[in-house]
RNA sequence: GCGCCCUUAGCUCAGUUGGAUAGAGCAACAGCCUUCUAAGCUGUGGGUCACAGGUUCGAAUCCUGUAGGGCGCGCCA
C-alpha cells in the first residue's frame, strides 16, 4: 500500500479458476500452460483424506450410471455439501437437479436413480432423494471414523490441495513506503498477505511472497529532508524547525522521532560536512542523495524488523529506485509505445471536483480504455519523470517477465481507484494471459477500554506496530487480524484481545490445543508413551467411537480440506479462522461433557481401547489446529499459562 | 456528478460462490456450577437478509432501480 496511511480494503474475488475444479476443461482465458490436474486419480483410496472429494467421486460414477451420455460441464457442476440439518443426513448432492435439464428427465426420477446406486456404496449408510431433488445421503460412522488415521498420518499436511496445481502466483504485500515505521494500517496488510500466501501455498499454489519498496519520488525525497533536519540538530545547528520547515519544499513533513537516531548515525559519520560553517542548510546538491539513500537505507531496515517481530518473511525484495535506475521503467513505456498504446493528449476535467486548479493539458498516457479502465491514465510529470502508475507498470511488467501465472496485489482501500488501471496494465503487458487481482484491506480501529487509541508515543501521528506487538504479542495479532473479512472494517479492541473468554477467538481457538496437548501429556504418564503417539494412534480401533460430539468433531475434521480449497480460491484467509474458532468450539463441548460426568472424559484407565480411540481423535483435532494455525502463522501452544 | 465496494438478530460479525426451516459470539432471559477437565456449563427468546422489482425448479447470494454508508476521481504514492 504505497502512498498515504491509508489502510481500507474491500476483496474483489472473481475467481475463474475454481469455478470448474476438475471433469472438465478450465474457462477460457486462464488456459495458459495450465498443467492437467493430477489429482482426484486416488480418490478412491482406502484412506481418503477428502472425504468430500471422494464421496463427490462416488456420486459421479452413480450418475455416470444413471445418464451415461451426461455432458462434462454438468458433471462439473455437481457438488456435494455438508448438511445443514442433521434430520437430512450428514451430506446432500444436487447431482439430480443440476442434470435435469440435460437429461431431459425431472429431478425427482434422476435422484431416486442415485439413490439407488448409492445405496449399495461402500460406506454409504443410507440414501434418499428429498425436496426439489436432492439426494441425502447418511455415512456410516466407519467412513467417518477412517478420517482419524489418515488425518494423523498426513499430519499437519492433511487439507493440502491441488487446485492450485503448481501455478506460478505471485503476492505482493506490504509495499510501505520506507518513511518510518510500520503502523496498525501495513499491518492488516502484512497478515492478510502473508495468511493468504500460506493458504495459497497449502492449496497447491507455487506462491513467492514480494516486497515492493517505493524508494523512488517525492516521499522519500521528503524523508531526506527530514532526516537532514535531525542531522543538523544533532550536529547543533540553532536553527529552529519552523525556521528549517520555511526552506524546504513543502515544508517539513515528518516530523515523528523516528529520525532523531538516523539524524545523530548521519552526524557521526559526516561531522559538519553537510552543513554551511554557520550550521545552517547546505545546497542539497551536496547530501540530498547520499543523505536519502543512507536513511532509506535505515528505514528499510526498521521495516525489515517489524516484518521479523510479525512473523513475515517475503521471498523477494524489489526497488522502484532500482526500476528507474535500469531503464526498465523507460523500456515498458517504450514497448507500450510499438503497441500503439501510448498517445499524447488531454484529458477531461473530472466531474464534480472541484476543478479550480484544473487546466487543459497534454500529457502522455496509457489507453487502459481499451482493457476495461474508464479513462485513459497519464505516465508522465510536467516534470518530465514517471508518475507512480507508470513505474508501478514496469513493476508489474517485471514479475509477468518472471513467469508468473497470476499477480496479486494486497493494497489499502483507498487504492480502490487504483484496481482498474493496474488490471488494464496487466492484460495489455500479457496478452490477456495473466490474471490479476487485488485484495484491498479495511481500516482497522484500535480500542482501549471502549476509547479509541491513536497517538504513539515514537511515530506522532499513529499507531505503530511495534507499539501493537508490545501489548498483545504477535501471535493475537496476527489471529485477529484475520476474525474479519479483509474487505470489512475492523475494531481490533485491546481488552477483548487479551481476555480469556470465549468470545475471544484468540484464546479460545489456542485454549482448545492446549487442552488436546494436555490429554496427550497426561495419557502418556498413563499408559506406555510411545502408544499414544501420532503414528501409534493411527492404527488403533475406533468403533468406540460412537457418540454425537465426538462424531461432529469428525465431521467438522472432514471440513479442513474443502475449506482450504474454498478459501484458496475466494482469496479469503479469515475463513480459516473462523473454521479454527467452529471446531475448537466443537472440541470445548466435548470436553465439557466430562465435566459433570468423570466416566465422560477423555482418559480412563480401566478403559485403554476406548480412552486410546478417544486419544486419536483428540490427536487428529491438534494437528488439523496445528494446520489452520500454521496458515495463519500463529504459534500453536502447549498450555495455557 | 461519476466509478468501485458495502447494508444480515439490540451489538459485533459468519454464511461453504444459486440450495432445503438464514447461523455464531456478545448482550437479554431462565436454570446449573463454585470446580484445577481452571480461566464456566446448559437452555430460551430474538430476522420483511436496507427497500422495490426481475431472472428460475430455488435468491441473503445473480440483474435493474431507490435509500443510506465507505473509498476513490489529471502532473500523490
Amino acid at each position: 500500500m504505497p502512498g498515504h496511511d491509508g489502510n481500507g480494503g474491500r476483496c474483489v474475488p472473481t475467481d475463474l479458476w475454481s469455478a470448474v475444479p476438475d471433469a472438465g476443461g478450465f474457462p477460457s482465458g486462464v488456459t495458459r500452460h495450465r498443467p492437467t490436474p493430477p489429482f482426484r486419480a486416488n480418490t478412491r483410496a482406502m484412506n481418503p483424506t477428502d472425504l468430500y472429494a471422494h464421496l463427490r467421486q462416488t456420486v459421479l460414477d452413480a450418475l455416470a450410471a444413471t445418464i451415461p451420455d451426461l455432458p462434462p460441464q454438468v458433471a462439473a457442476r455437481v457438488e456435494i455439501s455438508p448438511a445443514k440439518d442433521p434430520a437430512h443426513g450428514d451430506m446432500a448432492t444436487n447431482a439430480a437437479m443440476v442434470s435435469a435439464k440435460a437429461a431431459r428427465q425431472p429431478p425427482a426420477k434422476i435422484a431416486a436413480a442415485l439413490v439407488q446406486h448409492l445405496k449399495a456404496a461402500p460406506g454409504i449408510a443410507a440414501a434418499e432423494a428429498a425436496g426439489p431433488g436432492f439426494v441425502n445421503l447418511r455415512l456410516k460412522p466407519d467412513a467417518f471414523r477412517a478420517l482419524l488415521p489418515a488425518i494423523l498420518t498426513a499430519g499437519e499436511s492433511y487439507g493440502d490441495g491441488t487446485t492450485g496445481a503448481g501455478t506460478k502466483i505471485n503476492i505482493e504485500y506490504v509495499s510501505a513506503n520506507p518513511t518510518g515505521p510500520m503502523h496498525i494500517g501495513h499491518c492488516r496488510g502484512a497478515v492478510v498477505g502473508d495468511a493468504l500466501a500460506n493458504l495459497l501455498a497449502k492449496a497447491g499454489y507455487a506462491v513467492t511472497k514480494e516486497y515492493y519498496i517505493n524508494d523512488a519520488g517525492a516521499q522519500v525525497t521528503a524523508l531526506a529532508w527530514a532526516a537532514y533536519w535531525r542531522y543538523l540538530q544533532a550536529i547543533g545547528s540553532p536553527m529552529t524547525e519552523a525556521e528549517f520547515s520555511d526552506e524546504v519544499p513543502g515544508g517539513l513533513q515528518y516530523r515523528g522521532e523516528y529520525l532523531i537516531d538516523v539524524g545523530k548515525a548521519l552526524a557521526h559519520k559526516y561531522q559538519a560536512s553537510f552543513a554551511t560553517p554557520d550550521l545552517g542548510i547546505a545546497s542539497p546538491e551536496l547530501w540530498l542523495d547520499t543523505v536519502r539513500d543512507f536513511t532509506i537505507d535505515a528505514m528499510m531496515a526498521e521495516i525489515r524488523e517489524d516484518l521479523r517481530l510479525l512473523g513475515v518473511r517475503q521471498d523477494v525484495f524489489s526497488s522502484e529506485r532500482n526500476l528507474v535506475a535500469t531503464g526498465a521503467a523507460d523500456a515498458v513505456i517504450e514497448k507500450l509505445h510499438a503497441d500503439g498504446l501510448i498517445y499524447e493528449g488531454i484529458l477531461d476535467p473530472p466531474k464534480g471536483k472541484a476543478p479550480e486548479d484544473w487546466e487543459p493539458r497534454p500529457q502522455t498516457l496509457f489507453r487502459s480504455t481499451g482493457f476495461g479502465d474508464d479513462v485513459d491514465r497519464p505516465l508522465r510529470k510536467s516534470d518530465g519523470s514517471n508518475t507512480y502508475f507508470a513505474n508501478d507498470i514496469a513493476y508489474h511488467a517485471d514479475k509477468i517477465a518472471r513467469g508468473y501465472d497470476a499477480l496479486i496485489d494486497v493494497l489499502g482501500a483507498d487504492h480502490g481507484g487504483y484496481v482498474a488501471r493496474m488490471r488494464a496494465a496487466v492484460r495489455a503487458l500479457s496478452q490477456d494471459a495473466v490474471r490479476f487481482d487485488a485484495v484491498l484491506c479495511q481500516i482497522v480501529h484500535i480500542v482501549k477500554g471502549g476509547e479509541p487509541v491513536r497517538m504513539s508515543k515514537r511515530a506522532g501521528s499513529y499507531v505503530t506496530l511495534r507499539d501493537l506487538l508490545d501489548e498483545v504479542g504477535k501471535d493475537a495479532v496476527r489471529f485477529t487480524m484475520l476474525t474479519r473479512k479483509a474487505d470489512a472494517q475492523m475494531e481490533f479492541d485491546l481488552d477483548v484481545v487479551l481476555a480469556t473468554t470465549r468470545d475471544n477467538p484468540v484464546f479460545y481457538v489456542q485454549y482448545a490445543h492446549a487442552r488436546c496437548r494436555s490429554v496427550l501429556r497426561a495419557a502418556a504418564e498413563m499408559f506406555a508413551a510411545d502408544t499414544v503417539t501420532d503414528q501409534a494412534l493411527a492404527g488403533v480401533p475406533l468403533d468406540t467411537l460412537d457418540s454425537e460430539p465426538e462424531l461432529t468433531v469428525i465431521r467438522r475434521l472432514a471440513l479442513w480440506p474443502r475449506t482450504v480449497e474454498s478459501a484458496a480460491s475466494a482469496r479469503e484467509p479469515h475463513r480459516i479462522a473462523f473454521f479454527l474458532y467452529d471446531l475448537a468450539s466443537d472440541f470445548h463441548m466435548l470436553w465439557n461433557r466430562g465435566k459433570d460426568d468423570t466416566t465422560l472424559r477423555f482418559l480412563q484407565a480401566d478403559q485403554p481401547v476406548a480412552t486410546r480411540a478417544r486419544l486419536a481423535l483428540v490427536a487428529a483435532t491438534a494437528v488439523v489446529i496445528r494446520s489452520g494455525l500454521a496458515v495463519m502463522g500463529v504459534q500453536p501452544v502447549e498450555e495455557m499459562r
